[in-house]
DNA sequence: ACTGCGCTAGACTGTACGGTCCAGTCCAAT
DNA sequence: ATTGGACTGGACCGTACAGTCTAGCGCAGT
């Protein structure tokens, strides 16, 4: 995950946040609280001085994680193709690195227990990103690199190919999490170009062949 | 839910599963014994002679919700686009719906200390979807209903495009699972038979456009 | 009527854990 | 040297909960 550079590493309450991303990472909000303040070389009386409840440590973990998850997207100086790539590497990169899937394994956990944080999570991370990625497509239906389209639809569609099933396969199959592939991209991105390609005859698109044709 | 009917609701025991499913898609799996025999109207030790260990129920759970998962693909009469419609609006339907998400939502919390519960559950679940929608899309590709393509990358892709970014949105939003929306459903086939569209040029499909070349 | 089995109700044990308290230490600033 | 604030280490409390035990009840089948 490596968190944000806040401080020096040797300040007490940046270790403890980092102890309590690796270990709500690894184990869930389950993990006890002496686990953390071990993993951070704390008493836990100095956890509690920084956070008095768990809830709060918890809380500015998920702050901070969803925050380093946030996905940036490249300079306009690029092909809409190029942009799509670097985007959906680094967007699979940290979603089904081994952070990014137990991050979502703690948070999915906690979302009945905790369902505001869940909420804010949700607007902060993946919709920030969908609005950004957004942004982009719209702009692309605009110069008719894309055909028109509910933007919204287009993004989901996107953000949805990247990792939908395959974030599935990791979390539950043991597997370990996989190497960036531009390759794989690559075809996905293809994939999605095609789909959203300009439509060429401006009319109904590929009308539904029946079968006996 | 919904579970199949091995036996009259009577049945002490298939209550007990009954009311598990219920107590764990709601809470997830740290919900007490006791909320379970409650719900079940049932003393608590008598859960305990039908399962000896907490597990035992959750993964009897787990495995009856899995198998009522499972999404049936229609009778071979019908289009591609007829079929990969009924599938889609299953598919979602089952999973978006507030028990499926529940579902998830407990298994994924669990998948850390019970890992061998989560493999077996994507292998009876999950993957067991994906090979039957597969044969399918390889015999589409195989009568060029289709283009020819990596069937497991094209089995993914349709997943993905079905509920990917979606489940996302109703796992963390708050929003209340929507209802079966067979247009969006409908956008959702046609974008993926435009991106799958057989190649008419039935050349190299889209060869990987070296910037330079 | 008797027996056995499954269910009940509730007491009980052991454990894990969140959170508090406190006495003492270390260190930096004055 | 003193003082104050942060950290330590460990005792301590309350609670929630899995799992056990037991005494008793009701209802089959004989």
């Amino acid at each position: 995950m490596t968190l944000p550079p806040d401080s020096d590493p040797t300040d007490c309450r940046s270790r403890l946040i980092q102890a309590a991303t690796e270990v709500f990472v690894e184990e869930g909000y389950r993990a006890s609280v002496e686990r953390v303040a071990v993993r951070a070389g704390v008493a836990r009386q100095t956890l509690y001085n920084h956070f008095p409840r768990k809830a709060d440590l918890f809380g500015e973990v998920v702050r901070q994680v969803t925050a380093a998850l946030l996905v940036t997207l490249g300079d306009e100086s690029q092909t809409l193709r190029e942009r799509l790539l670097r985007f959906g590497l680094a967007y699979r990169g940290k979603l089904l690195s081994a952070e990014g899937l137990g991050f979502f394994r703690a948070i999915v956990a906690e979302t009945v227990r905790f369902p505001e944080l869940a909420t804010n999570f949700y607007r902060t991370g993946p919709a920030q990103t969908a609005a950004r990625l957004r942004t982009i497509l719209e702009a692309a239906m605009e110069r008719s690199e894309l055909r028109r389209a509910d933007p919204d639809f287009a993004t989901t569609m996107l953000l949805s190919m990247l990792v939908g099933a395959d974030r599935n396969h990791y979390l539950f199959s043991g597997d370990p999490s996989p190497e960036p592939d531009p390759t794989l991209v690559g075809e996905i991105i293809d994939c999605y170009l095609r789909a959203f390609a300009p439509d060429p005859s401006r009319s109904a698109p590929t009308p539904p062949q029946r079968s006996t044709s």
